[in-house]
DNA sequence: CAGTGGTCTAGACCACTCA
DNA sequence: GAGTGGTCTAGACCACTGT
């Protein structure tokens, strides 16, 4: 009896997306590392260009490798993570440090950090965060701040603040873009708003097309949303901030007691 | 002077995007509104059938629609989320109501909650659980369960639990599927580990191809993945839990204190 | 310049759904 | 059976990157 060769019946774009998964799984081709070209790949495996570039696709949407125009198709590099958590309020590591954990996060990884309040204007807020704030979102007037944060000049986070009017007053926090030492929670607390406890609610999707440009978002990277309310020591609301950051960029990591 | 019309530079499967973007976004294509069929498109805009497909597939990459084969394709409709927080791990909740947050979040939105314990293994650990138990990842024993989260027999959630095998001993949790009134943290109890802290650790990404035929992940939704530590009233870990959520039916929400 | 990915065409056949 | 998406072919031209 002749051994019949087993037929493979996978699509021919899922063999070769498989095929170089595996590579990439068992590290023969490591972050950074470049692939076959498109045409390389339609030859080996006798199929046309689309199809090896079908598979490609395949893998982009997975989030494992990037297409660089002229240049060719690459593993995309695992970079380390941001690890951000509650202790971005902790007065002690501000007095301390005089260093917000965004800063000390990226210092920790040789890289430059940066921040960027990009507006400050007075607004309507938007429903959610009205209702965080237990304002009427028709009637209500919030101080809108949108801070961007860097890592050597490259975009990783987007943080929008909303201060209702009553609480921002004439403190530089409704008008000036810069905050001085301390930053946002210091105002806040000379303000008589010391935040107390944290609410974060977190979301990930993919992101929309002015989060790819704004963040410069590789294929196949979702975003992580935290939707961000400050409460004071009365258990009142006083600040709302949308987070958006990049999701091969950050992570979040609390540590917190169990309350029953 | 005749006014030229304004040549429109934008790639055709870019501009045929946009147009069913910004339909969806206004809301003329809302939750579950069929598109017009890739052939349709192609005619109506004057293109292969091909570039109609790639705008379809870009919208897809961003979990704007799904496609169903020989039904049409679909604008994917916004749905509730689960909203998971560390009340999960709250003593009081957990004995007046006799039901875990997850059964109450499935309940509240009028869908049928399950859970199911697939398997319960010994096993070595990997690396990163090793690391947040403090144990050598080559040597150590830990006891591994994996479990289902389903809403309506529709998969959400999964969370694989590693615990060593000195804290399981050879209790319920070492080796029953079933774990009783009060469910694993009850159980961790009575062995003299009340789950005191907790820390979790969030990063999102793709969803890998098992997890993708595992939770029926639709294209476009990336998945959420929790990396949990339980610790006792000695800051003490004694377990460990990775959770994976698809992206598109959970969310977190976490309530806590600042601490300094 | 050669080589790469990005986009597009105009077909084809298959697999699935639904009346 | 008509209509849908899923996959594939064999070309073509463009835009970008390197040498």
């Amino acid at each position: 009896m002749s051994q019949e060769p087993e037929p493979d019946k996978r699509l021919p774009s899922r063999r070769i997306a498989d095929d170089l998964r595996g590579s990439i799984e068992r590290g023969e081709l490591s972050g950074g590392a470049k692939l076959p070209s498109e045409r390389d790949l339609a030859a080996r495996y006798g199929t046309a260009r689309n199809t090896a570039r079908e598979a490609i696709s395949i893998l982009q949407g997975e989030g494992l490798v990037v297409a660089q125009h002229g240049r060719g198709v690459f593993v995309r590099p695992q970079r380390p993570l941001m690890r951000l958590g509650a202790n971005r309020y902790s007065r002690r590591l501000r007095d301390e440090t005089g260093l917000s954990p965004f800063r000390i996060e990226v210092t920790k990884q040789g890289r430059t950090p940066k921040t960027e309040c990009r507006s400050v204007t007075r607004e309507n807020p938007p429903d959610d965060v009205a209702d965080r704030l237990g304002l009427d979102p028709a009637t209500a007037k919030v101080v809108r701040r949108e801070n961007w944060y860097f890592a050597d000049d490259e975009p990783v986070q987007v943080g929008v603040t909303y201060i209702p009017v009553n609480v921002a007053g004439t403190s530089p926090l409704a008008s000036e873009k810069t905050l001085g030492k301390g930053s946002i929670y210091a105002r806040f607390e000379e303000l008589g708003y010391p935040i107390a406890r944290i609410r974060e609610e977190i979301s990930a999707r993919m992101p929309n097309p002015d989060e790819i440009t704004g963040l410069g978002m590789p294929p196949g990277v979702p975003v992580i949303e935290v939707l961000h309310t400050g409460f004071d020591e009365q258990r009142q609301p006083f600040e709302v901030t949308r987070f958006v950051m990049r999701g091969d960029l950050n992570g979040l990591d609390y540590n917190m007691p169990v309350e029953d």
